[in-house]
DNA sequence: TTGAAAGCGCTACCAG
DNA sequence: CTGGTAGCGCTTTCAA
């Protein structure tokens, strides 16, 4: 493992002067094209790697990221969670820099100056967010949650445009009895307040009804409570293509045919092409792409060295996907 | 940010002696329980935590495991390549681990030092197999490929039982014309080799054929060949669930009910109590639970500063997991 | 354009 | 048991 000093040496340079050759970074400034090639061709061969801990120690920056989940193998294990996080991963690596899980216990001390900054990425504990906001004090975090000295990432326009699709799509179909399951308690992000909205706007006369469940708790309560509902609804909107599928299983079981009986509507589906029947209608908001915007807010943040209150990215264009699970209520 | 110094200073001892009691090491071996009380206060106070880079840079050790894979995102977005990928997370995160991916670019350098150990899973590049044997003369990686310099971890007993597994049953339901389709073309790892062996043993006069097809690619050329095959065989070995299920989807297409009228085995399933229909009938092998021994052998190898050529470990239990798909072949 | 030297924050060796 | 100090490998003034 030769250092810089091996390679000054065998160059007949200075340290200092290699640095500035082999660092990558801005323009090489203030050393001589002759000096410069010298330098180049003395590291090529003595197979000269600069040490990144070094460097790190030296600049306070380490080219890693972290990502902070609730619960990373739910995460992992979900579908969704998967391709976010693989977005995740891409977007990162292409730009330079690595992206690591650190791991969710807020017991443990988190190793600041390991990572240039963090991504909070869903909900975590209040436990987490507090340790999160004294990361914040040291190095950018970014997060869609709220978090003491973080940088909020903020969709830009509305947030309800996914749920007026579904409800559009659904009262079209001609359904006016609708379950719907929702993954949090807070009525402005849940997808019932478009329902109602909507129904109100258009002058339907609408059933809604209302679970609450969430995403990681396989097998889900409500699927069951759902199973046993009567009269049943004509649609149900599942708040992800999991539960969704759950759902069909269970309804299936009970002798119930989707869509010929009821429709099932899926809030956040990646199923587009997966080829499982029934295909999943439902909405592909395409967060993903968001992801991408994450890691750039981050890393712009990070080499700026700035710090703000909010960020706010543009919207992945929302997709309405239509397969199989959605039909005309019957009779209706 | 307080640093040892400050902390020194305001303890009134030495950074060494500072050095000896929070590095979280060993026995804090040779400091007075009154010193070492006082150091703790202090350091408590001003809310020292030591700087793990300059940790590393000293130490040489910094807690950071990669992971190098293909092809990250077909990895992670794969069902079961995300469950590995949540043990390998889960395990390291425990042994106080950070793991990450690292990003499979050939003609990127890799950054040695900032990690202490590499796992290489699966098949990679011939191009990549050159730069983890680089690597490998530098930190341990382990692989159960074969990379020179670096460990390969074998997994005792016969590879082959989760074929045989899956052989037998089918055999005892009846089957005598099945269809493989496997992931490789390499003979030894295919499942061929265990039915043909076992119809010779019990003196079966089983009529095989085979197709090769990737787990990354869907969707999968030889649903389509399969599809278009006449006579059907009466079962089918899939090689994972979403190949398994995608089939069943296609077959559906064309009229035909699994498990009525083909049976579709899973080589490698984790769909137990996933609730879609058809649950399907495979084999678990537990990979997940290997994936926390690579990572404890790894890390095994990083703390006693060894290496090995191959280190064994024990299998899983492989399990069969008998749900809807399969059944006696018609009028069998 | 070049080099000497002072850190970055910590560990570990060696005296005392 | 304790403290001084020499590194770890690099970056970055500051002079020359």
């Amino acid at each position: 493992m030769p250092t810089i000093a091996d390679v000054a040496k065998a160059a007949g340079v200075s340290k200092a002067a290699v640095s500035r050759v082999v660092g990558g970074k801005r323009s090489t400034t203030g050393v001589s094209a002759a000096t410069q090639q010298r330098i180049l061709n003395v590291a090529q061969e003595l197979g000269y790697v600069p040490n990144p801990l070094a460097v790190a120690l030296s600049t306070g920056r380490t080219y890693n990221i972290g990502l902070l989940v609730a619960s990373p193998l739910a995460f992992l294990t979900h579908p969704n969670g998967a391709l976010q996080y693989g977005a995740f991963v891409q977007a990162a690596g292409e730009m330079g820099y690595r992206i690591a899980i650190v791991w969710p216990d807020a017991r443990r001390r988190l190793e600041n100056r390991m990572i240039d900054g963090c991504i909070v990425y869903g909900v975590v504990s209040p436990a987490l967010v507090e340790k999160m906001a004294t990361l914040a004090r040291q190095v950018p975090v970014v997060t869609t949650d709220r978090i003491p000295g973080a940088t909020q990432i903020v969709v830009e326009g509305q947030a309800d445009k996914g749920f007026r699709m579904a409800a559009e799509y659904l009262y079209k179909l001609g359904h006016r009895d609708i379950v719907t399951v929702e993954i949090t308690t807070i009525p402005e992000r849940q997808a019932r307040a478009s329902f109602e909205a909507l129904a109100k706007e258009q002058g339907l006369d609408v059933r809604l009804r209302t679970l609450v469940d969430h995403w990681e708790a396989r097998p889900y309560p409500s699927v069951e409570e759902i199973a046993h509902l009567r009269p049943l609804p004509t649609a149900i909107y599942a708040f992800d293509d999991g539960y969704a599928r759950a759902l069909i299983a269970r309804l299936t079981r009970e002798g119930v045919r989707v869509p010929e009986d009821v429709s099932v509507f899926s809030r956040e589906t990646h199923a587009k092409g997966d080829g499982i029947v029934p295909g999943l209608t439902g909405v592909d908001w395409h967060f993903e792409r968001l992801s991408v915007d994450f890691v750039h807010q981050l890393i712009e943040l990070i080499e700026r060295k700035e710090r703000t209150d909010k960020v706010s990215v543009k919207p992945a264009e929302i997709e309405l996907v239509i397969q199989d699970s959605c039909a005309p209520p019957r009779g209706g």
